[in-house]
DNA sequence: CGGCCAGTTGAGGGCGTTCAATTAGGGTGG
DNA sequence: CCACCCTAATTGAACGCCCTCAACTGGCCG
């Protein structure tokens, strides 16, 4: 009904659709009825492949529609006058990603794979046909869009607090999007180097450097080279909140 | 056809209404056809009123739909843990506001009046129901909430810049939306003050002062109290572009 | 006229940047 | 499998921007 092979089950264990996806806690499925989950996934491309370093879509680039990472993570950038990099997010997997063409129907960003991804791909004029059809759509999508304007309130309140809250704080919303999509919350990879934390949190790359070396010698992290694990997370989160 | 006045013609002065509006080409309207229009004016509560320093929605507070400032200006906050205030956006006559309710459907922050404003608003159980009749507001409300992502975009670039460039962007920032509006872009009155703009740009309210101070000294711009002046474009722009 | 708050102006100190040097790591070819 | 290279990451030292604290001025309103 929906995949290469025949079975109409939504047990299939071959064929990954929206109905048996993973990620449909995370994804636009998420509020969707079963019947609109189905017709979602008749439009949906999968299975879309780009490797480390990789553009997903490129500033200028006419909007095609919104992306569903299933594995994998990207880097978000922008570019100011000068052509200097400015890291805008991250995106981790099962988040959306392309709302930055909604707006004017061109990308204002460019999306770069930060390790091999996988991803789903809803064609944008797809999306006005299940509008007509699936009313709840809409709003997810539109709840989606505001949940980007939702962090960029907590990316605000971050720019006006120190280089160390600002990596504690990085840390921790990591930790938590990764632990929401099952993954452990307290050891994970960082797939970004320093330069790109650095440069999302609006801080030199040394001093990144140099607030993950202080963690650790505080134990509150343990870290080798991109691996990541967090040893005291209370102590974590009163370095920030406090 | 649409308001008290029994004229269907659009031209009618008293009556204000969507399809008369100043504002048509800024607020929701714009991009839908004219019976969409006149679809939208049927359901929006216009001529609310808030004197300066009241608040238009609260932090906390339900959701209740996306407004529309016909006139004065707003200050849309946040808080920290602390209970600090950050000042998040400015809004403008004819600029939207309301979508950090969408996502949870609870308002996450305050939008408090800087003047006395005028607004309508469109409640939100009534999108649901224009949504199905006009597909084409889905689309503009999708666009006008990703206009948001795109300008958090751009404050994410002001936040690596110097406390010089922040402040000759933020004004040259506020002409150009006044501009777009009909308003005079080379004279105008801030409705905030320096303790706000310092907020929102991440700077101490001293450092404006300087800067704006500054700014004089070199004749770029003449302020006398809260009325601004610009007097050298070309050389507030160079100030932060090269 | 007095009080109050916004705005201005000055001085000093701190946090993070920049520049520079060194070490570690990851990929490639011999 | 190791030598090599190139980039990422680390670490150190000094400078500079902006914040903080403090005093003063100006405008508005009772």
């Amino acid at each position: 009904m929906i995949d290469s092979t025949t079975s109409a089950s939504s047990a299939t264990k071959k064929a990954v659709t929206c109905a048996n996806c993973n990620l449909d806690n995370l994804c636009i499925p998420k509020g969707l009825s079963r019947s609109e989950v189905g017709e979602l996934a008749l439009l949906v491309n999968r299975n879309n492949i780009r490797q480390k370093g990789e553009a997903i879509y490129h500033a200028g680039s006419p909007f095609r529609g919104i992306i569903a990472l299933r594995s994998g993570s990207a880097k978000l950038l922008s570019f100011d006058s000068n052509g200097n990099e400015l890291v805008v997010d991250f995106i981790l997997p099962g988040e959306l990603l392309g709302f930055d063409g909604v707006s004017s129907q061109i990308h204002n960003c460019t999306a770069i794979a930060l390790e091999t991804v996988n991803y789903c791909h809803l064609p944008a004029y797809k999306i006005e046909i299940l509008a007509v059809n699936t009313p709840g759509l809409t709003q997810v999508l539109m709840q989606r869009s505001c949940d980007q304007f939702d962090a960029q309130v907590q990316k605000m309140m971050l720019s006006r607090r120190s280089a160390e809250e600002r990596v504690a704080c990085f840390i921790l919303h990591i930790s938590d999007r990764l632990s929401m999509r099952g993954y452990s919350e307290l050891e994970f990879r960082l797939s970004m180097s320093r330069e790109e934390i650095g440069n999302y949190l609006g801080i030199a790359h040394e001093t990144v450097s140099r607030i993950i070396h202080l963690f650790q010698a505080r134990k509150l992290i343990e870290v080798k080279s991109k691996q990541l694990k967090i040893t005291d997370k209370k102590g974590l989160i009163n370095f920030y909140a406090n």
